[in-house]
DNA sequence: TTGGTTGCAAATCGTTTGCATCCCG
DNA sequence: CGGGATGCAAACGATTTGCAACCAA
């Protein structure tokens, strides 16, 4: 894609089929090993280190956004335009993203208040969903 | 001490040990291995083993928290009665806490909004202190 | 052509664990 | 005394890396 082009990176095939995966895959958020196994579902086989070294570029180039919600692994999504955090059910593993224009200003004033040039933020609430 | 004992554990040294280390540290959030040379340079040494037993259990006793600030190792502060989030410079690790009532509430009222029983939740922001 | 990219496999490193010994209660 | 706690060292698992072959530009 252009985005790849954009970030100076070559448009080689284990990207392509990453970040198509990122895109058109049921779930957003996927670890390594979901997406080693999806692509060797699909014929399309990657080597784990490949994939790391990918999804870091495409973090880098800012295309991809890491997050580490439970403590022995990362996944990864596709970094939008518009910035959300995210509820965990702690039993099943859902992922919820949400967005609050309410949290958002006031985290922007605390860290000014703070005198911290804020450059990323990540809110995640864990708990159960009922009903 | 006694927190121990009302948490049903057994008084023993390397316990001792460690909540003193984060009772009295400078800096309020300590890695296993912070803890592990801290100890060692007292004449008390402890093995990384014992270390991350002991904050486990200190953790499911609810005497500790354990927080993932960066994705390579974790850090564990005393846990206080009052609930607090972080701010993290990314340049010097700096670690600054505060609370806000205003984000507390509102994170209530979407978690309830979207049927979360909330059992936790983490606000971190990165960025650099300047001034 | 050529420098970035990938596969392969070994290395890293934080964390966990099995087991024999130790010690709190 | 008895079961939980500790030291020791090996095991684990996610992630990283060196190197030779490969491929996009």
């Amino acid at each position: 894609m252009n985005s790849l082009k954009e970030a100076g990176l070559k448009i080689t095939q284990p990207r392509l089929l990453i970040l198509n995966l990122l895109e058109n895959s049921k779930q957003r958020h996927l670890s390594t090993n979901d997406i080693y196994i999806l692509l060797s579902e699909n014929k399309t086989p990657l080597t784990l280190g490949t994939i790391y070294r990918v999804l870091d570029q495409l973090e880098k180039a800012g295309l991809v956004l890491c997050h580490h919600f439970s403590a022995d692994h990362a996944v990864y999504e596709l970094h939008d335009s518009d910035h959300h955090d995210h509820m965990i059910d702690i039993t099943t593993g859902k992922v919820m993203e949400f967005h609050d224009e309410i949290i958002e200003q006031r985290q922007r004033e605390i860290a000014a208040e703070h005198g911290l040039e804020l450059c990323d933020h990540r809110l995640v609430m864990y708990g159960e969903f009922k009903g």
